[in-house]
RNA sequence: CGGGGUGUAGCGCAGCCUGGUAGCGCACUUGCUUUGGGAGCAAGUUGUCGGGGGUUCGAAUCCCUCCACCCCGACCA
């Protein structure tokens, strides 16, 4: 390609809705525009990129044996009706109705339409395991869109949905895209980790996210030093201490703590540690009010929350709820003194091995220190991990300690079971005769969103810096005085056409710009090879080649350039 | 949904407080010069000042209202 012949629409300076370096390179690099909040245009610079990605999750899913299908973005509400989810999504879903005001809605995903077809075409255990994907616009209503392409409310993705006779099946399938995805992701040159994910309400048999390690990421995975364990936090266990609870050895104190309804100013004020502090956090379930206590340094999970026995449902407890049950206001509660007839109390695993703690005394500006179990109030009604791991806690598997990163979720895999071929009727007839619904697993790749993820991985203040398998174009061939040099012109012609002709996707600045323009697209757009051919270099028959990520050019012979190249480009 | 912020040329911004012919840089067009890191000179083009309403002789500027976009948060006592 050409420059003169291509649309290059790089920005000196980066709108300001932009925040994060991804969203602010692509908009700069032009390979997006934005049309409205979560609404982005994709520019010819951009596609090249998606058509990389694409193709890579394509020749993966083939080789998975999964079959590409398309199906409509614009779905009948019928469809959602059957499952229950016309109601179950909200508002994340939009709903469009058309002439005749029939509803429809812009698919957020397709598990319904899939299960439809799978009902109507699939009749015999023979057809089984079937997977079918489809790469597609996607819309969903995010709550805050944000961050360009990382959480637009129109995205593409790659759903896959698996059908099988059996659950035994049914997990092969699910591993067979997990190895695809893992395939997907090393291709693309990402550092990614998979990791365990909660099943959510579907109750599905597993789940794992796949997860681009950046710092700006929106999620947080808890991984083991010593072992392949890796979990969402909302995912990962928080262990009992290993040690057990410490005999009481100070007595119990009720002292004034004026103004100070945080654990951090209590810890503060009396000069403690914060880890030696308990809050307490209340909560209505049930037609009764918990009072939930985790350590002060820790931050409670609410997935965990949902499914301790008896909570399921819950919501935070108003301010006269809290006052009739614990008879203190809020920043001052905890277990002591309590009628346990009027609220019930859940220690996280950690409180519950504390001895000599320092907790709200359930009067305003007091708080008690010195508390134990047993000897100053009753031990918990109930002990549960309600709480998020931190960095330093044991890995759940038993095998080292957990540390904490941020990632990007760019693919998830689900084994989801029967949840939709029961609703839907969707059976076959297996080898007995008898018709069974099918074990599904649906799997979905965030293709636009793989985009940005590997921006926010790759990238230096001068732009960005792709990885070979997902540039726009792998060699910039950058000609300095191409119109005013015959010499130059002749060489950056022949190296254009040489690596051109061995199928090398290179990119000619042939545009009559200054150098410093060239080179400063080159960089911002991300381009991981360049070949600068200027008079100078010329005169000893050299060129310079210069990687995106090496700091200085180092000269090569032009006779040999087009192959110094292609021995540096990823295979 | 709650809170905060921003809307002025394609992009980045000033002007608003204190009302009086809409500006700067970049980009764009033409010409000349320049050409190893985002050129120089000259001459141009580009605006419903987010929309609507009000106050005023006069509104980008003051008031009301709506909208869009961005950020933080969404009950962690």
């Amino acid at each position: 390609m050409r420059a003169s012949q291509y649309f290059l629409a790089t920005l000196k300076e980066a709108p300001q809705e932009a925040e994060l370096p991804s969203h602010k390179l692509m908009l700069r690099g032009g390979l997006i525009r934005k049309l409205g909040s979560g609404l982005y245009s994709w520019l010819p610079l951009g596609m090249r990129v998606l058509h990389k990605v694409e193709r890579i999750v394509r020749e993966e899913m083939d080789r998975a044996g999964a079959l590409e299908v398309i199906m409509p973005p614009v779905q009948p509400a019928e469809l959602w009706q059957e499952t229950g989810r016309w109601s179950l999504y909200g508002p994340m879903m939009l709903r469009i109705k058309d002439r005749a005001e029939r509803e429809f809605c812009y698919a957020p995903t397709a598990e319904e339409v899939i299960t439809d077809i799978a009902r109507k075409e699939l009749r015999s255990y023979r057809q089984l395991p079937v997977n079918f994907y489809q790469i597609q616009t996607k819309f969903r209503d995010e709550i805050r869109p944000r961050f360009g392409v990382l959480r637009a409310r129109e995205f593409s993705m790659k759903d896959a949905y698996s059908f099988d006779a059996d659950e035994p099946g049914m997990l092969r399938s699910y591993q067979r895209m997990f190895d695809a995805y893992v395939r997907i992701f090393t291709r693309l040159g990402l550092k990614f980790r998979p990791v365990a994910a909660d099943t959510g309400e579907i109750g599905g048999l597993a789940s794992h996210e796949f997860q681009v390690l950046a710092d700006s990421g929106e999620d947080l995975i808890a991984y083991s030093d010593a072992s392949d364990y890796a979990a969402n936090v909302e995912q990962a266990e928080a262990l009992a201490p290993a040690a057990p609870r410490a005999a009481a050895s100070e007595s119990l104190a009720k002292d004034p703590t004026p103004g100070t309804a945080t654990c951090e100013g209590v810890a503060k004020l009396w000069g403690l540690p914060l880890q030696r502090t308990v809050k307490a956090i209340l909560l209505y379930a049930n037609h009764r009010v918990h009072m939930l206590l985790i350590r002060g340094d820790h931050t409670l999970n609410e997935v965990k929350v949902g499914k301790v026995p008896g909570l399921k449902g819950w919501r935070w407890a108003n301010e006269d709820e809290i006052l009739a049950a614990a008879d203190g206001p809020a920043g001052y509660l905890g277990p002591i003194g309590l009628d346990r007839a009027k609220i019930t109390v859940i220690a996280d695993r950690t409180v519950a091995a504390m001895s000599d703690f320092v907790c709200g005394a359930n009067a305003k500006d007091f708080h008690m220190r010195g508390a134990n179990w047993g000897r100053d109030c009753p031990e918990p009604d109930l002990v549960a991990d309600i709480r998020n791991v931190v960095a330093g806690d044991p890995s759940p598997d038993g095998k080292g300690t957990l540390a904490i990163v941020r990632g990007i979720e760019v693919g998830h895999v689900f084994a989801l079971g029967r949840r939709y071929s029961e609703a839907m009727q969707a059976t076959f007839t297996a080898e007995d005769g008898t018709q069974k619904p099918f074990e599904m697993g649906c799997y979905g790749i965030g293709v636009t969103r793989i985009v940005g993820a590997a921006i926010e991985q790759n990238h230096d203040e001068r732009g960005i810096i792709w990885p070979d398998p997902m540039a726009p174009f792998t060699v910039a061939v950058i000609p300095l005085g191409y119109h005013k040099s015959e010499a130059v012109k002749a060489a950056a012609e022949s190296l254009y056409a040489e690596l051109a002709g061995a199928g090398v996707e290179v990119l000619l600045d042939d545009r009559n710009e200054r150098p410093g323009v060239m080179l400063a697209d080159q960089e911002l757009v991300g381009i991981p090879h360049r070949l600068v051919i200027g008079e100078r270099g010329l005169k000893e028959g050299a060129v310079e080649y210069q990687h995106r990520r090496d700091a200085a050019a180092t000269k090569v012979p032009l006779a040999g350039a087009a192959a110094h190249v292609r021995e540096r480009l990823a295979p």
